[in-house]
DNA sequence: TATAATTGTTAGCCGTGTCTAACAATTATG
DNA sequence: CATAATTGTTAGACACGGCTAACAATTATA
C-alpha cells in the first residue's frame, strides 16, 4: 500500500516512448512519427510532444520534420526497458503458460513498475526453469540453490527428461 | 507495447484508496480521512477529492465531516484488490524469495495492471508451489498437470518430502 | 513540376490526480 | 464550556499525457 518508492527517472510513458523508437530503429532503419503512433496506439500530436519532452531530457535527438534518434542515453534507457519485457514476457509465456499476446500485454505494464530486486529474481526464476526444465526433483530447493550457487545443481541435467504426454 | 487493452473499470488510484478504506475498515473500525491520507502517502484534500469522485461511482458512502464507508460494489472492487495483492505478494514472498517490504510494494503496483488471466495462473502457481512444497519430481509437468487437472499429481504428498538444511 | 496525398506540428482543450493555502467543523482539554 | 488542537473541506494551481482541429512541410504522382 504505502507510497515511499524511490521513483523511477522516468515515467511509464517515456519509458513507452524509448521503447517503440529502440524497437522500430532496429537494424538503422529511419524511425517515423507515424509509425511510433501506431505501435503505441496514440494519436501523432501525442507523439510530437513526447518526442519534445524526450528531447530536453536528452534522450532522443529529433528536429522538426527530421530524424529520430535515440541518444546514448536514451539507447540505454531503452535497452533496459526491453530487457525487463522480454524477461517478463518469458515468465508469463515460458513458466506461467500464458498465451504469447496477454504475456506481452502483461509485460508491457508490469515493466514499468517492478522493482529491480522483483526482476532479478524473475530472470533467474524463468533461466532455472528452462535449464532445469522436467527432470527437477524438490523443486524449491533447487530453486534455492541456484539462487544461492548460482548455478544449478548437479542432478538437474538435461539427461534425466522423461518425457509425458 | 501496444495499448489496445479493454480498461479496468477504475483507476489504478481509485483502486488504492477503496483498498485503503477496506483495510482501515476491518473490524468495523471508524475510517478517517487523515488514515487514509497516511496510509496512502497523499495530502487529505486529495482524499477529499477522491472521496468524492468514489461517492460520485457509487463505490462508497461519505458525508462532509461524516463517515466513510464502503457500499456493497465498493466492497466487491476492495476485496477484489486485496485477493489480487495478497496473492502477489505470496507469489514476490513464497514463490520467489523476495524480502516482505519488496514483495509488497510491487504487489502495490502490479494488482492494479496485471490481466486476470496472469493473475490466476499465478495464484495457481504459488497454490501449487505451497502445497507441492519439496519432493516434487518433474516440476513443469506437475505444475501442467496441476494445471489441467484443478489438483496435485498422487506423488506430490508431504509424505515424501526430504528436509534439507 | 504542379498538385494531391501523406505526414508532422502547433495550439489549445480536457480529465486525472496531486499539491498548498485558507477556512470550517469537530474534538479534546484547562 | 470556552478555547485550543486537530481533523476535514474548499478553492485554485499545476504537471502529465492524452485528444481534436487547423495548418505546414514533405513526398508521391498525374
Amino acid at each position: 500500500m504505502v507510497k515511499q518508492e524511490a521513483q523511477r527517472e522516468q515515467t511509464a510513458s517515456m519509458e513507452d516512448y524509448l521503447e517503440a523508437i529502440a524497437n522500430l530503429g532496429e537494424g538503422r532503419k529511419v524511425v517515423r512519427v507515424k509509425q511510433i503512433s501506431e505501435m503505441l496506439g496514440v494519436k501523432m500530436p501525442s507523439v510530437t510532444s513526447a518526442l519534445k519532452k524526450l528531447s530536453e531530457r536528452e534522450l532522443v535527438e529529433h528536429e522538426r520534420y527530421g530524424h529520430i534518434k535515440l541518444t546514448p542515453e536514451g539507447d540505454k534507457v531503452a535497452r533496459d526497458v526491453i530487457r525487463r519485457h522480454k524477461a517478463l514476457t518469458r515468465f508469463f509465456a515460458q513458466a506461467l503458460g500464458i498465451n504469447k499476446e496477454t504475456a506481452e500485454e502483461d509485460a508491457c505494464k508490469i515493466e514499468h513498475v517492478i522493482s529491480s530486486l522483483s526482476m532479478e529474481r524473475l530472470v533467474k526464476f524463468v533461466e532455472f526453469i528452462e535449464a532445469c526444465p522436467l527432470g527437477s526433483a524438490n523443486f524449491p530447493s533447487r530453486y534455492e540453490y541456484y539462487l544461492e550457487h548460482g548455478e544449478l545443481p548437479r542432478d538437474c541435467s538435461k539427461r534425466s527428461v522423461r518425457k509425458r504426454k
